[in-house]
DNA sequence: TTGCACTGGCGAATTTCTTCGCTACTATAA
DNA sequence: TTATAGTAGCGAAGAAATTCGCCAGTGCAA
């Protein structure tokens, strides 16, 4: 009569880890004033986040340094891969490819955006020059 | 002291949701079936997610039918793009690109799907002959 | 040394999400 | 008409997520 555990980082999670991506190892103090720029919150809160997500084994501490210091143990690219593949999965019926489509067709993207993609798309054929690939390769 | 409620359906929700996406509307015993295809679940729960979806607006009920029949009120395409602009926020940092590199880069795509992506873009740069464009819009 | 401000641990409160048992109702078949 | 099977509503149970108050400890400044 339960709920599982969610396998992908919650929203607050991932608002700490963002903050712990982007300036490395921090504080709790620190995490919470990056916090509190945005959303209004109580510091007792952050600490307690922060004690969750290290049970949970997505941060460590360096508990060595006064005040602590944390570290997410999961890089942003995992993560972003993660509930990427999630996303494609439960809602593109695995398809990256459509999922890449729709964005490009709804997100404008502008000129210079889709001229990167491009280039890239020609790299990847370049390094992969399979005529007869039949793979069709999904997540 | 609470927690704000998921702006977007819910696992739970979103598997109901894929079923009427794809079968169009449904009476509760089909729902069930089809869940109960991939995910051991009871009838009872079915019915009352089905119940809180109602709730929350995100399926109507044709209750002139016997038995009831349900139909998802949000398209796939709106929940698709929803969900994926929330990620893009939160995990991309507002960057449609980024995450379409990254996705294009990891999960291999086929050669084929390389392919039809390239000719959208070509599609996409052709419908919007904007040299001088600078907008570089991200959602 | 003593006081003060900051640190971090703990448990409780509260909401959401998901599950299911129980029950009343409805339609159909006997 | 009556028994039977399926339909749907309700409330409660219980996990997960998020919030915060309270308190003991730690280090620095006066």
């Amino acid at each position: 009569m339960a709920r599982p555990p969610s396998s992908q980082p919650t929203d607050v999670e991932l608002q700490i880890l963002r903050v712990l991506w982007e300036s490395g190892p921090c504080t709790a103090r620190e995490v919470h004033k990056s916090l509190a720029a945005d959303k209004q919150t109580n510091y007792s809160t952050t600490v307690k986040m922060l004690a969750v997500m290290f049970d949970k084994g997505m941060v460590t501490r360096d508990e060595a340094a006064y005040p602590m210091t944390f570290s997410a143990t999961v890089s942003q690219q995992q993560t972003q891969q993660s509930v990427l593949g999630d996303v494609i999965r439960k809602l593109y019926d695995g398809s990256a490819k459509s999922l890449v489509m729709q964005v490009l067709s709804s997100q404008e993207s502008s000129a210079a955006d889709l001229a990167e993609i491009r280039r890239l798309i020609e790299q990847l054929d370049a390094a992969r020059p399979v005529p007869g690939d039949r793979s069709k390769k999904r997540l």
